[in-house]
DNA sequence: GTCTATATTATGATAGAC
DNA sequence: GTCTATCATAATATAGAC
């Protein structure tokens, strides 16, 4: 074979991570195991371990992900962020996001990794909102968001299934722009 | 002692279903352990499984809820009604609920069991709505208090520690409102 | 470099002494 | 009826053969 050890070596790990992506996603931190997502990389459980040193390191590696770049946004362009991340424009939402989405309720580092990816996207949200309350405010769409992918993505209720991306936005802007704005007594 | 067996055997029980509760609602359900548990309830770990046959059988028992009576409800008293579940009217929200969402996305038995309170809920509340989508928009309505809820109560969001549940309703009604309205086109 | 074999640890569950 | 002792299982992690 032509193809050089390190090269082979580096499609190996990225495998592993794939696998690792999914089963963490599907099955959350405790419930997949080093064996499952070796059996899935068609690898030695062993092998994982001598990658990646331990599951801990192997999770961390697999929900890791680049922030987005930010830019300015104004209050409008906040809401349609927020609404952009229902559904990635193409392809589905990032695998290693579902991974530690997955896991943030009952481990403590997937738990602190969102508290840390929720906060960013607070921040961001709040520069582009008026009044003293928008940091509050912007948690709540935050959170409105993540209820709703929550649901959606991982719960899987039965109302969401199958529901185009468009109608969710068009059903939820006016709700996120009531976030947005002052107070409406 | 004057205290009779089956009253004595009725408290422990009691005692134990309660140190479930809070370390379901702590750790979850893989992370929890029959162990953990009789050390809180200060009975032997033997006597856990001799009253509940099994940790299965015991997580039931400790998120076991009575669903809430329902009356009919509007459009207006649907919005209260999921703002009320904010935080209960008085105490906390009771502890089985937060064990059942704590485990929900990584146990499958809390999942459908969370499956069905939302329905539960969506249903509740889309006969309290106008139009074809009230089932969708009573759906999203439902999973943007379980967003609310879980990043206050179980993540912890920096931004709504200590907010008064006065205010979240407040900023919130009008984001609720416009979900359950027609079309604002 | 890769995998076999195993050490270590923690759990849920059970059997049986008292 | 309550608890001691233990079984059985399954996991991460490691050591060492090849």
């Amino acid at each position: 074979m032509g193809v050089p050890r390190a090269e082979r070596r580096r499609r190996t790990e990225a495998r592993i991570l794939d696998a690792a992506r999914v089963l963490f996603a599907e099955l959350g931190y405790e419930r997949a195991t080093i064996r499952g997502v070796a059996r899935r990389a068609e690898v030695d459980p062993a092998l994982v371990m001598q990658y990646f040193g331990s599951k801990q390191e192997l999770f961390q590696q697999a929900v890791r992900m680049t922030p987005p770049a930010d830019g300015e946004l104004d209050a409008e362009g906040a809401v349609e962020h927020v609404l952009g991340s229902l559904t990635m424009k193409l392809g589905e939402l990032p695998q290693g996001s579902l991974a530690m989405m997955r896991s943030m309720l009952t481990h403590p580092e997937a738990a602190a990794s969102a508290r840390q990816v929720l906060s960013r996207q607070i921040d961001r949200l709040a520069e582009a909102m008026p009044g003293d309350d928008a940091r509050l405010r912007a948690a709540l769409m935050t959170l409105t968001m993540l209820g709703i992918t929550v649901g959606h993505q991982l719960l899987e209720i039965d109302e969401l299934r199958g529901v185009p991306q468009e109608e969710l936005a068009r059903l939820l802007r006016p709700s996120l722009r009531a976030l947005t704005g002052q107070e409406v007594s």
